[in-house]
DNA sequence: GTGGTCTAGACCACA
DNA sequence: GTGGTCTAGACCACA
């Protein structure tokens, strides 16, 4: 499920947070459900239990999941998962957009490139 | 000219190499024209000269400029220099409206946040 | 009556001490009385009796509970149940003063604090 | 100048990141300079690089300083060093009035130590 | 068993 | 040299 690549020049834990968080979006890890525990992802993709535990502290700090000491890590369970993913994506896209502009890119241009990624 | 921040957390050269394609895409350093040695330009900003090599590399990448064994960096020469910024941009912006599509963001939201951009 | 939020950092056994203290100051567990056992409590709650038992402990600590080896745990019958609480809280307010006079809050300031709360 | 209390509960980081921040308060370590290294702030502490580095993420979050990859750690220059502390203390000294008033505590109570503390 | 902290030490990116 | 990431593994608090 979750797949690393050394070659890729981002941090392990941050390939591992991201790996986790299109599983939660998608929703095959369910909303409430416990999530491996650090030790065992750890032995299962072979790195250190160290990087696995940033990875959670990354995703707890976008409110993605939670830790409970001695209990395990679990998905959150409200069901506002997905909007704050969508919150930092407009965000994003906000500052790309401010940039096309400053840039020269016309509003024409830029609704193109929508419609094109919508058909 | 050129003001790093260090409390940026990106790299100095990042934060150079942006400047100076600011500085390029403005016109402030004209097409043709040399840029600073790296000697020199490591000695203005009181940074190490491995940091311009890498900004400079960096901008050569991008085609902003290039450089000619023995006689220094200038700056791209064709006209198109700004469309070279208009690609990048338009392509970042393929890839967050390819997001915002999967996480299901609806195009007319897009569109609201290019609007206001533009307004 | 006792609700755990497994989002809370602070342990379980932390909550589950504050949220019966809470109970017994505002007299909902009345002094004197006898608190379900370790084990119910536990059952109850569905967690583990250690947590139960180290919170037990807690408040054994505190004076607001004490225990009777065989019997049971029972609610600390003085009536100052709230003075031990108030005594607490003082000294907390003590220590953060202090450190507010040594940063350079001014009285002024702190008084306005309080006018606000007590508005 | 910074002295480790392996008795203390809270974690090394933590007592480390405290009393460098007292230090940085109380203008001990001034404004813009830069912090020992983490290596070297660890040799001296005989403490883990890890653990320092720990610290100074902390103080990073919390403005105090900020780090610089290649270069170093260095205090933070901005004049209001005193104003985040002095934000973080009135919060928690809002959060204990608050308490204060809810279990019964009079404003006058307050005042007198609020007096009592600025004699 | 589970997460949190820490050590000892390595290697990388950057300056 | 300096911070950032990572490993291998230990011990603690908590459940």
């Amino acid at each position: 499920m979750i797949i690393i690549d050394y070659k890729d020049r981002r941090p392990i834990y941050e390939q591992v947070a991201e790996r986790l968080e299109e599983l939660i979006l998608k929703g095959v890890l369910e909303p409430g459900s416990q999530l491996p525990s650090v030790r065992n992802l750890a032995v299962e993709l072979s790195i250190n239990p160290n990087t696995i535990q940033r990875a959670y502290m990354e995703l707890e700090r976008r409110r993605f999941i939670y830790s409970v000491k001695g209990k395990g890590s679990f998905i959150a369970d409200n069901e506002n998962l997905i909007d704050i993913k969508k919150e930092e994506v407009l965000e994003t896209l906000t500052d790309v957009i401010k940039e096309a502009k400053e840039i020269g890119i016309s509003k024409e241009q830029i609704i193109d490139k929508v419609s094109e990624g919508y058909r």
